[in-house]
DNA sequence: GACATCTTTAAACGCGTGTTTGATACTGCT
DNA sequence: AGCAGTATCAAACACGCGTTTAAAGATGTC
């Protein structure tokens, strides 16, 4: 049946998320979609192709276009972009954030399909950034300042979302919990946005 | 000879500084230190033993007792160990970059030492931002606001020196040179800074 | 129903890994 | 010199990995 095919896909979709592709394991994957260890090659060749199989199909944009978001003020832009991050990176076992682990592990160890994953997840969210930094501050997207500010928020959403071990270690009372995190949001929009303010006056 | 235990530490230490525990193979580690393979079981017991003493060796504190640095105003401070950070994390093929590698790789992949590691590396800088921000702020070390603040600053710096390939794609005229380093240094330390003037008006 | 094609299976292959072995060289002491 | 203890060596071992193989089963076509 072709429908093996789909269940080897979703089972790697999770070891991948969960493992990397190192670590990752066909035996592991092919036990998960209750098939035998030949099939991944039969059904893809080889482990790097189900591996980029995994990724075209994760990073595919779904089928119902959605609609773009109601424009809203650039600062409120900016504050539901990192708000939805930080809660795709946090819902745990979802589809969503398989995806957004598979984006991790793909920059802890870069491979040949990086810079396609970077173009189809974080560069939308990017140069959509740089727009609303450059109306807030009036100056040019392109510009050092710009790109400056949206990595400073794209670290500090990352690295509540990686270095759970880490923030984990620092700061035991962070739950993570709903309220939590809008604090967070809140604190990363906040030093961004006050700081433009500062360049605009 | 003892020397040998010597040679095969300092290898040790590059390999797993360079690709982390998994990754990092017995005999790479005996071919760099030109020793048997062999030799790692007879002085170390196994891998794991070895990569223990590889961080114990590494984390521990130098030994003439550095001097406590000349207290500077608490802006001028933050400045300092942000760039410091990034520099010690972007001075490639030194000691102290292999000891900042070491941390990173146990961040991304924590083991029973990570807690060890944190409170030797990440925690006494950690403390002494959040004195210095609550300085400034006027609030309580231990609060939300100091931690978040303290936060920011490592993600940021974090992301600049562990996901350089994503920076990269981002951002192709990024070369790191010591004039972007202290424009990306000026510019975390600038954001945290202005925010927290915000607050103690 | 017979044949061709597509799927699935258990078993094995080749390779790299960490680890162990048993022999050999070296060292220091009496 | 002789000997005990340490250090090193080449070789092999056991295991897990991705992959291949050859046979068996399922499926569709005429």
């Amino acid at each position: 049946m072709d429908d093996t095919r789909q269940r080897l896909l979703q089972a790697a979709t999770e070891v991948f998320g969960e493992k990397g592709y190192d670590a990752a394991t066909i035996r592991d994957i092919c036990g998960r979609a209750n098939a035998n260890v030949a099939l991944v090659n039969y059904h893809f060749g080889d482990k790097m192709e189900l591996y980029t199989e995994v990724l075209v199909n994760a990073f595919r944009p779904p089928e119902g276009a959605p609609p773009p978001p109601p424009s809203a003020t650039p600062e409120e832009s900016i504050r539901k972009i990192i708000r939805a991050m930080l809660d795709k990176a946090l819902d745990q076992s979802d589809q969503a954030s398989l995806r957004y682990r598979l984006m991790l592990h793909e920059y802890a160890h870069p491979s040949a399909a990086t810079p396609r994953v970077i173009d189809l997840t974080l560069r939308p969210v990017y140069d959509l950034l740089r727009k609303q930094i450059g109306t807030i501050a009036g100056v040019d997207p392109d510009s050092d300042q710009a790109r400056l500010h949206v990595h400073s928020i794209l670290g500090q959403v990352i690295h509540y979302t990686r270095s759970s071990t880490v923030v984990a270690a620092l700061w035991p009372d962070l739950k993570m919990t709903p309220e939590q995190r809008e604090m967070i949001a809140e604190h990363i929009a906040g030093i961004t946005l006050s700081h433009l303010y500062a360049i605009a006056r």
